[in-house]
DNA sequence: TTGACTAGTAGGGAATCGCCTACCTAATGT
DNA sequence: ACATTAGGTAGGCGATTCCCTACTAGTCAA
């Protein structure tokens, strides 16, 4: 379902280090599809600039353009976002660890070249 | 127990956007707290060059440093992450539904200012 | 067909990023 | 005290980011 490998991960990082992006995913979820114009309403920003984020986006794969008249409605396209979730799972047990208070045990675990 | 709000997430979603900071990360999960040098062996990159990613990381909570004489240590902070997997926790249906084959049904819903 | 409207592209400029080579600071060991 | 080791800081440089103002390409309506 994705043969790219670590270049797709690194676009759907790129797209979400950026609050506007993030913003417009927001967006995108909470209110359905929706045209660039009805987007740009929200943000103090000219509509090209938004223009480039959406296409980073798109590249990330992380929204889908679909055309209707002279609007272009983007849609939200979440798979890449799955991905991040399973990025994220192996990091799980530290976070779940540490809220039970037995993450200082990791301190004296596994640590190569000592003085 | 996060005061500080979107600065904070703006912090660690930019940490996350390079595959070095990545990497970094992956390596105190699965090889526990290291020192720098030991991390930097990992890495075709000089060593202030990890200095500074290190210092990105440590900025957004994601790693914390012990000193032990003149080594510094590195381990993972996790709690940063946790974070980010509550930012896509509304996603998630978003996906799921795409994968139940019923995603479709979202194009025709809330949407504004048809011409 | 002419004009208005939606949205993408071109190109430019300031700011930031990510790397580098010095250099500085602190701890250790002789 | 002095040299060595670990690692952060300063400053520079090319590439990239993110914004802008034109301009271009489709689509609809008179």
């Amino acid at each position: 379902m994705n043969g790219t490998g670590t270049a797709a991960e690194d676009r759907v990082f790129a797209a979400l280090a950026n609050a506007t992006r993030r913003e417009v995913l927001r967006l995108l979820r909470e209110r359905g599809p929706q045209a660039v114009q009805a987007l740009a309403d929200h943000f103090d920003m000219r509509r090209p600039s938004l223009s480039e984020h959406l296409k980073v986006l798109r590249e990330a794969g992380l929204v889908s353009e679909r055309r209707s008249g002279r609007q272009r409605v983007y849609r939200l396209e979440a798979a890449p976002l799955a991905d991040v979730q399973d990025w994220l799972h192996p990091y799980e047990r530290f976070w779940r660890e540490r809220l039970k208070g037995l993450g200082d045990l990791l301190d004296r675990m596994p640590d190569d070249d000592q003085p």
